[in-house]
DNA sequence: GTATCTGCAAACTCTTTGCAAAAAC
DNA sequence: GTTTTTGCAAAGAGTTTGCAGATAC
């Protein structure tokens, strides 16, 4: 899937939401910082800058609202803030590369995953809709 | 590795710490609930029944103190409260399938990560030190 | 026009911190 | 005895909520 300011205006519209210059502000932050792991406020200051009237409730509202549209999903890296990225339901798995000394995150991709999936899935008797892989350590400039 | 009150002892000592009451005390809520995932509120209020003095201040701080001894791993199931269980840094790896509906965690243990840790760690260039795997689903009882 | 959405400020939850008294070694 | 540790209360961070005015459709 691709998300476009076509999809947002269909996903919404599909809800009964409707398309506020906000939320379509907010959505540009993102196809403008596509690799990007975004907290609520990365976005805040971000949009900030060009609509400075903004309000801080409303970044986390529209971003509630994008993850419940399956728009953005929500990732925590432990560092006590929620971040956002789009959604990758329904194309190739990605997952991080979180460095505990200077806290850089990196993607990985992989598709293993998927076998073990179905695998857990049958012995377990879960139903299982996603998965999130972490690795921590050392990046290559922490060293060490 | 075991997890005894000896083990404390020796893991305390060894950094100049002292062995308190309250640690012990912590450290038991631990001991009998080894297959729970205890946040620092469940902590609390097990401990507080038999030591209704004891302030939540001093778990955080023994649950952080644990934490950095490598006696405890911190985690987060996204709940918005850090979650802590004996830490297996030194055993096999297990993995926590998370209930969406009910919130229920269980947990599965697998090797199969191992090798695609090594895999990614000489890709990436990034000395991997630990792993975090989730499944996100529906249990059983909670069904589709 | 009407129901939704926004900005603001206040509230809320989890966690951390400063400090004086208490306790471990 | 000295240094660490505790309990308390207050502060801090991130997030949520109530409400009256503004806005999308």
């Amino acid at each position: 899937m691709e998300f476009s300011l076509e999809t947002l205006k269909q996903k919404l519209c599909d809800r009964e939401y409707k398309l506020t210059p906000q939320r379509r502000i907010i959505m540009e932050a993102f196809t403008r910082n596509p690799e990007k792991h975004l907290s609520a406020e990365d976005v805040y200051g971000m949009v900030k800058q060009n609509n400075p009237e903004i309000g801080l409730a409303t970044v986390y509202r529209t971003l509630d609202l994008f993850a419940e549209l399956d728009i953005l999903q929500k990732m925590d890296f432990g560092d006590g803030r929620s971040r956002y990225e789009f959604s990758a339901s329904d194309v190739h798995h990605h997952h991080h590369l979180i460095c505990l000394a200077c806290g850089k995150v990196m993607e990985f991709e992989d598709d293993l995953l998927e076998t073990l999936e179905s695998a857990v899935e049958k012995k377990s008797r879960f139903r299982i809709v996603d998965h999130q892989l972490k690795f921590y350590g050392y990046c290559e400039k922490c060293g060490k």
